[in-house]
RNA sequence: UGUCCUGUGGUGUAACUGGUAACACGUCUGACUCUGGAUCAGAAGAGUCCAGGUUCGAGCCCUGGCAGGACAACCA
């Protein structure tokens, strides 16, 4: 029964259409059985969990055969790419977990290579210069649905075209005098076969190579070539490179020499809902400044989502829940946050801070009297331990936890009302003091000195157990709590709307005074807790020695909210 | 008037050489609880884009449609 699958360790239905292309290539010993994949950013900005996706795949593949998976980056346009990407790029793999070993490598390392390579096709009668400009080109080349014809320049001869290519290097010509073009099929149907420029001329630095180089490949002639020279098995990539296919196998076939073979399969990039995914939109609202940098915690960036909480693990979990297929369609970002809840519920550190404060003086406790409550520290995890929570007489607790006129299921304090304090008494709401607006300022309870700890000898019950923080004791802090950044949950999906016509106004609060306990104190940036009731927060790195400040990662469930909608 | 790809509950994924649709998220009940959290138990929700065909039997195979997406950057 189980000896029907390759792998016995995954149930049927486990693996992914590309592990079972791997597991028949391995069958057929194709590539000796090797598996070796590579994860190919451009660094032109900064990775997003779409990314992530094609991370966890690339290297989570590699790891599951016993194979490798290279870090390169596709550093093949001098002008959009930067050193700052390079770096982020690695940190953010990094910080997902993932290893490429002494594997770094660029396309750039590839440029004296791909120049023979071009030079032994003009020799093979393979390619050639052409001096039309870009628009002549384009026009050529026909339509989707409509063949191109060929270029004058296409049957010039290869010593013609030899000496034009040299003189191309050498900077003999301006940006876009000519280029150099693989002769295939002006007359394919697929339209990346119509003599594709595989060379242009381009005078910006870069930023690896500095000026040594003034012609530089386009994607198609560097990606597959780096593969093959990489000795790569299984190039990744995303669907909109399936009419590439034919192209890297053009190339692949004028380099093959042996047995080895990459192969190129593609799968569906990640949509979320109520969120964009283009590195070119994400770089306009960084540029104009409708979020505060790439890693604005509101970002679907990878160095957002780390300042905003959310934990390398909890993004594989996410990245192994999507499952991998040629389906574009669209996950619902509530996976993601489901996929944090789950992780930082079974880790992170339980601490009690409030969010809007209102102020509770309990009239009956002796003044100037201070104790320390026991507090679990996680309740999934013994191991975590325990903690003291400071106790007085003057409290604060949510402004949310109490109403004047409570409706039917609403069971947190109301005037004469008994609920408990979490870890500490049972208390009861004798007073509501209010300003001369009316707005509740403060509450006057009495606490039953028999219930410390939060249970009452006789047996007593209370429907409500509310957090709270000593005055005299809390942190003051800043909280910010997010929301999406868009309003509609495909906000690319409208044709005649500009995506940024749907931003989220509010999805940025910010809270000027929130008290926590203060076993917060002198936490590290990053450092993650869950505020009891209201969700998952962490240390923001703009907090100082004097004031800290958090992000909300994600609430907790809420049902209580939930009802309120109906 | 092209080429390629894709169509399974609301969403995502699964169903091995055809064997009678499974799991997760979400939704809704209920139990439990010192977090209206977590946990546990349960429910609703698709008959697999459509139409034919092959077969004892089709989500899987065949034929023909339909729908959606990608491709016309000297971007990747």
């Amino acid at each position: 029964m189980a000896e029907k699958h390759l792998n016995e360790k995954d149930p049927p239905g486990k693996n992914n259409f590309i592990h079972l292309q791997i597991e028949k290539d391995i069958a057929e010993g194709r590539n000796q059985g090797r598996v070796h994949t590579r994860f190919p950013p451009e660094p032109n900005g900064y990775l997003h969990i779409g990314h992530a996706k094609s991370i966890c795949l690339n290297f989570g593949t590699a790891e599951k055969y016993g194979g490798k998976c290279n870090l390169r980056f596709d550093d093949t346009n001098p002008s959009k790419e930067e050193t700052e990407y390079v770096e982020s790029i690695q940190e953010d793999v990094r910080w997902l977990g993932f290893d490429w070993g002494d594997r770094l490598f660029y396309a750039s390392d590839y440029f004296d290579k791909l120049f023979e390579f071009a030079i032994r096709l003009i020799k093979n009668g393979k390619a050639y210069v052409d001096d039309q400009d870009a628009e002549t080109i384009s026009s050529q080349k026909g339509t989707p649905t409509r063949p191109g014809f060929e270029s004058p320049h296409r049957n010039r001869s290869i010593d013609e075209n030899l000496d034009l290519f040299l003189k191309m290097k050498e900077g003999a010509f301006s940006e876009g005098e000519r280029v150099l073009r693989a002769k295939i099929d002006m007359a394919s149907p697929n339209m990346h076969m119509r003599d594709p420029i595989i060379y242009r001329i381009m005078k910006s630095p870069h930023h690896r190579t500095g000026d040594k180089w003034c012609i530089y490949p386009m994607y198609d002639f560097a990606h597959g070539q780096c593969d093959y020279w990489e000795g790569i098995t299984h190039s990744i990539c995303t669907l909109e490179f399936e009419v590439h296919r034919p192209l890297y196998d053009w190339f692949i076939d004028q380099l093959q020499e042996t047995g080895y073979r990459p192969r190129q399969i593609e799968f569906a990039r990640l949509n979320l809902s109520y969120t964009v995914m283009s590195k070119r939109k994400l770089m306009e609202l960084v540029k104009d400044g409708h979020v505060n940098g790439w890693d604005d915690p509101r970002m679907p960036t990878i160095s957002a989502l780390r300042r905003r909480g959310y934990t390398p693990q909890a993004i594989r979990n996410f990245a192994e829940k999507i499952g991998v297929t040629k389906v574009d369609g669209m996950i619902d970002v509530l996976l993601l946050e489901h996929s944090v809840r789950e992780h930082l519920n079974k880790t992170a550190q339980r601490v009690m801070g409030v969010l809007n404060p209102l102020k509770v003086v309990i009239t009956n406790y002796p003044e100037g009297q201070e104790e320390e409550m026991d507090a679990v520290n996680n309740p999934e995890d013994e191991n975590m331990g325990m903690r003291k929570v400071p106790f007085s007489r003057e409290l604060y607790i949510e402004r949310d936890d109490f109403m004047e006129d409570p409706p039917r299921k609403f069971f947190r304090l109301a005037p004469g009302r008994e609920v408990r304090l979490r870890y500490a008494y049972f208390i009861t709401c004798v007073n509501v003091v209010k300003d001369e607006n009316g707005r509740v300022t403060e509450l006057h309870c009495t606490y039953d000195p028999a219930s410390k700890g939060g249970n009452s000898p006789d047996g007593r019950k209370v429907k409500a157990t509310l957090h709270w923080v000593s005055v005299k004791h809390a942190v003051k802090a800043e909280v910010r709590l997010y929301d999406r950044l868009f309003t509609d949950e495909d906000p690319l999906g409208h044709k005649d709307v500009d995506f940024k016509e749907f931003m989220n106004p509010d999805s940025l609060k910010v809270l000027p005074e929130c008290y926590i306990e203060p076993f917060v104190k002198g936490a590290k940036p990053l450092s993650h807790f869950q505020f009891e009731r209201l969700g998952y927060f962490n240390i923001d790195p703009d907090s100082t020695g004097g004031k800290l400040v958090f992000n909300r990662t994600v609430r907790l469930r809420d049902t209580w909210a939930k009802q309120q909608k109906r």
